[in-house]
DNA sequence: CCTACCGATCGGTAGG
DNA sequence: CCTACCGATCGGTAGG
């Protein structure tokens, strides 16, 4: 259906490796990014963290009905039953990591400063991107997994999700309201903004040759001109 | 983790559905829109047909290990076993669905016309976004579930995403050469106008007050100004 | 398109 | 944190 970039440089048609640079590269069938990173303080010690991290990637790679208890066990070196001494439910496992993907990307979102409308737009998008950046691995599971929660256990995640969505749509229509911006519709551009964004957990990889930093800042160039501030 | 828009038009939090406007909206896990439709002569006649929808239905709301050959053949009207007179694995009925998106979506990016680097990008994203807009299921079915097919299976989906994605960035490419885009980076202009085209198919719904069409032009709108072509 | 059935695996529990 | 085990459900097949 779509074309969600990625330069495809971790998995190759050919199966000789050497096959050097005229092998036509794949590109990953849900993400690029391998490497297991939870947020500062997100990761519990000992066994209950080791859970969680084989987990995440697990869940990234496979989605949460792809991975059983005991593939989430061998991962982590232990049997089965044990999985129970530290959590619940196989769900409330993935109930934690959209809880802490949400939480940590919505602590960004409210830390971005800005008083006039471009520095604002900008230090939103920013925080938006970085998150999704940083922590492609939570960024996937938080987004594409929230389908496997259970109603009564996505609601948090929905309603943060709604908090930030109003909070760039309140930075755009007040944009507009002072004449720095220039959109036709404010509702479409939060959900282009947005968008853009998330993908980028997708395709980024720490192979390709920008820091999350350069990432961040081109797309907040993109949004602004998304918002009509023209480009330098 | 994120925001992915929609104006959570049919779900509320209140179980009372008289609650009325004060209800806080609550947005969907996955995809708001529910209707289930193939692109003209996709679907195959009679059972083998309604087998495709009863899919798309079923892989776009729970996901493809989250449906059983159990809940499928159910929708169907039809038991377990029958499927396999129809389809050699379930693993194929997704893989046709795959195909089908991918498929449809990419004669519509090569039909494309636009001679001038501002009607050619113009052109190219109101394709892409209307297939993400006109079939959301098919394209989250697309999108989310390639990671269950095999490798092999998954192969052919990958090279036309290959395709796309290169037309994207040589569209890109020829308006910055032709001094008519101004783009600081012509892979991130194409990650970030592919990603939010994408995403509108977790969002866009007919319950809302736009038209594919409507949003396939501002989305094109939005493409140029990220192209760096200024708004009029 | 059905009934009947297969072995394998699922999430989770008992009891220590 | 383990062994042992539960009933339920999984994708798929045999045979008509």
């Amino acid at each position: 259906m779509p074309w969600a970039p990625a330069r495809g440089h971790n998995e190759t048609m050919a199966s000789d490796r050497s096959a050097g640079p005229t092998a036509i590269p794949v590109e990953q069938r849900r993400i690029v990014a391998d490497e297991v990173r939870l947020p500062p303080g997100a990761m519990p010690e000992g066994t209950q963290g080791r859970i969680l991290c084989e987990a995440l990637r697990l869940f990234a790679e496979r989605g949460f009905y792809g991975t059983s208890i005991r593939d989430l066990a061998q991962a982590c070196g232990i049997r089965s039953a044990t999985l129970y001494a530290h959590f619940p439910t196989k769900e409330h496992v993935l109930a934690e990591l959209v809880r802490v993907g949400h939480e940590s990307h919505h602590a960004r979102l409210l830390g971005a400063g800005g008083t006039d409308p471009v520095s604002r737009l900008r230090a939103v998008v920013r925080a938006h991107v970085l998150a999704h950046a940083e922590y492609p691995l939570l960024a996937v599971v938080a987004n594409n997994e929230l389908h496997a929660l259970s109603p009564e256990m996505a609601a948090p995640a929905l309603l943060i999700r709604a908090d930030g969505r109003q909070l760039l749509l309140d930075t755009l229509d007040a944009g507009v309201d002072a004449g720095v911006f220039h959109v036709p519709d404010t509702f479409m551009a939060t959900t282009a903004i947005s968008g853009m964004g998330m993908r980028v957990a997708n395709w980024y990889d720490r192979g390709l040759p920008y820091t999350p930093e350069e990432i961040a800042d081109t797309y907040a160039e993109f949004a602004l001109r998304v918002a009509g501030v023209g480009h330098a």
